[in-house]
DNA sequence: ATGAAAGCGCTAACAG
DNA sequence: CTGTTAGCGCTTTCAT
């Protein structure tokens, strides 16, 4: 608890003042030069003293300065119409702003899990309206890596881990996956296969690990090639379970986990127009994101994630770290949704 | 790059210093009034004069000034791993950030359909940090009346219609409804039920009327009360649909229209439960808010939600808005997904 | 108790 | 070409 926000190097805003005061010139000049209008209105040399100035101080327009100024904020209200109709980011992100009451604003920052490079862009983008606190839900590595040199009181949403100066909030797997694995052990299950998304996302990857480290644990055996798909889509789970069955049969799968709940609900449907019994045959387990209550039978059972209680956490703990100055750490907890089944050996 | 987008639309704004004028005082105590903090610092007759006039002018405080004043922005950024991770509203919201471009910034704001009343109270909250613009999606039609004297550019996603001063950018579904109906007459059925939310959304009734009047028009019947849903899962769905299917059934239903795919799961998972033929003895359609493809196999038909490209289409809208001052109007074609078959009589 | 005045950081006229 | 100046709307000392 040493490494809190106040403990951090506080990086004091740097202005177009100090940039003219570096470069000896007037703000106005640097002005124009960071807003690219100086064609013809700087000589060379100011240029070129500000722009080293700029990149030395690493001067970042102020955007609420700017937006006073320019009597226009370029930016957009998104109404949407709440929880009830999205689901899980919208979830949550009902539950931050519920606990955060009316005062607060909260900027959707897109942080496209696919663009592989330039990966901390979108965090800048975050940073430039200058929020009072970041919240970053399932971030990639490379996002995680980025926060590394946030000053602003950050809370980390559904990650493994995070780094020591900001908050986290994830869910607590242990139990349920060992839960899960106890009971598929219990039904005599000795293979299983793993579905999951190719999202480069922390939450996924470490769903998947645990997963399997609580197989092994027990002797199950985990085929090792995951059926990784690029869409969220029952259409496509459905498609590539269709097309890997085959080879699932013969290696003696008997259970298929899913990382995420749509593609649990398209190997249902796939496996149904295959004639495989279920969960006779085949038993099917998914983590929930999809849907909070449970999977349809067959599922032999699920992972419920509460979304919305992810939300209002991560309010309490920015508000918590706003005011303490402090970073904190929380589980929550998952329940596992047991169904009662046969197993493969019906 | 920047005035590409960014000009603005000049907007009558009552400030502090007018407030102070109309109560015969200064800006300081106007100031202190309105953020409470005037306790014993404020003469009686002061504050009856300064509350009138804030209350006569409609004053509301300046976001941005007040950040700017404060040091603070009562603001948090929610990065979110991007729409491929999401449904409907995020890949909107994915859809309008791409073709908004970096500069601007988007805030979400929660319309809670379920609140009944002062409902135009987000619509307030989402002015308040004077937006460059408005976005809103699915209102519902207490929002949509509120609408009504709202000055900045707005554009409405996804309603049947809006005020004259707004633009929107909407779902065409006469063709692919009528190409659905089409293909039920063909089929044979002449009863069909039709499941929804119960969501105050006018996006949500308008697909129930304009089903309902393609259907009477061939002479197809559509069972009086529909299923309707207080959740989007596909469990409730599911168990709903076995309570009403005795009942169905009798009536003679051999179609089910969902307005949402996740219900037409639910009630696909349980028809093959039920041990129903699908799709042999009953049909299946839904409107696709999940799955950018199809419904699986054996859903009849579906109709295809293009939630990527009203985002783009509602962004493009919005800047036209914004730099000619006059709102437009945008059909999205929707896509008829066929199903090939048997239908009722196998 | 009250108002004048000094900023917050930036932009855009305006003269040199 | 350049620097000076006057705001944007609000909050907060600091004199009165």
């Amino acid at each position: 608890m040493r490494d809190a926000i106040g403990d951090r190097i506080p990086r004091p805003r740097v202005t177009l003042a100090d940039v003219a005061r570096e470069a000896g010139c007037s703000a106005a000049a640097v002005s124009l030069w960071v807003n690219g209008k100086s064609s013809g209105r700087l000589s060379v040399e100011n240029a070129e003293r500000i722009e080293h100035a700029v990149v030395r101080l690493g001067y970042v327009p102020n955007r609420t300065a700017q937006r006073l100024a320019l009597g226009s904020s370029q930016s957009v209200a998104f109404l949407f119409p709440g929880a009830a109709y999205g689901n899980f980011f919208t979830t949550i992100v009902d539950g931050v702003a519920d606990r955060l009451g009316p005062e607060w604003e909260i900027t959707f920052v897109d942080a496209k899990l696919s663009a592989s490079a330039a990966s901390s862009a979108p965090l800048a983008r975050a940073l430039r309206s200058d929020p009072s606190g970041l919240l970053v839900s399932a971030p990639s590595p490379d996002i995680l890596a980025a926060l590394e040199d946030v000053c602003v009181p950050t809370v980390v949403i559904d990650a493994p881990s995070a780094p020591a100066h900001v908050s986290l909030v994830t869910l607590d797997l242990t139990p349920s996956i060992h839960a899960l694995v106890q009971h598929l052990d219990e039904l005599g299950h000795r293979r299983v296969a793993y579905v999951s998304y190719v999202a480069e996302s922390l939450s996924l990857s470490s769903r998947r690990s645990q997963v399997r480290d609580q197989l092994l644990r027990r002797g199950i055996d985990m085929v090792d090639q995951d059926l990784l798909l690029d869409s969220l889509t029952l259409t496509h789970a459905a498609q590539a379970f269709t097309g890997i069955w085959p080879a699932w049969e013969r290696a003696g799968v008997t259970a298929v986990i899913c990382a995420d709940d749509r593609h649990a609900y398209g190997v249902m449907a796939a496996g149904r127009e295959l004639g495989i019994d279920l969960p006779g045959r085949l038993s099917l387990v998914g983590f929930n994101d999809l849907d909070p209550n449970a999977l349809l039978s067959p599922a032999l059972s699920a992972i419920a994630l509460p979304a919305l209680e992810m939300g209002t956490a991560a309010a309490d703990a920015f508000a918590a770290h706003l005011s303490t100055g402090t970073p904190s750490r929380l589980m929550i907890p998952t329940r596992y949704i047991r169904r009662e089944s046969t197993g493969p050996r019906r």
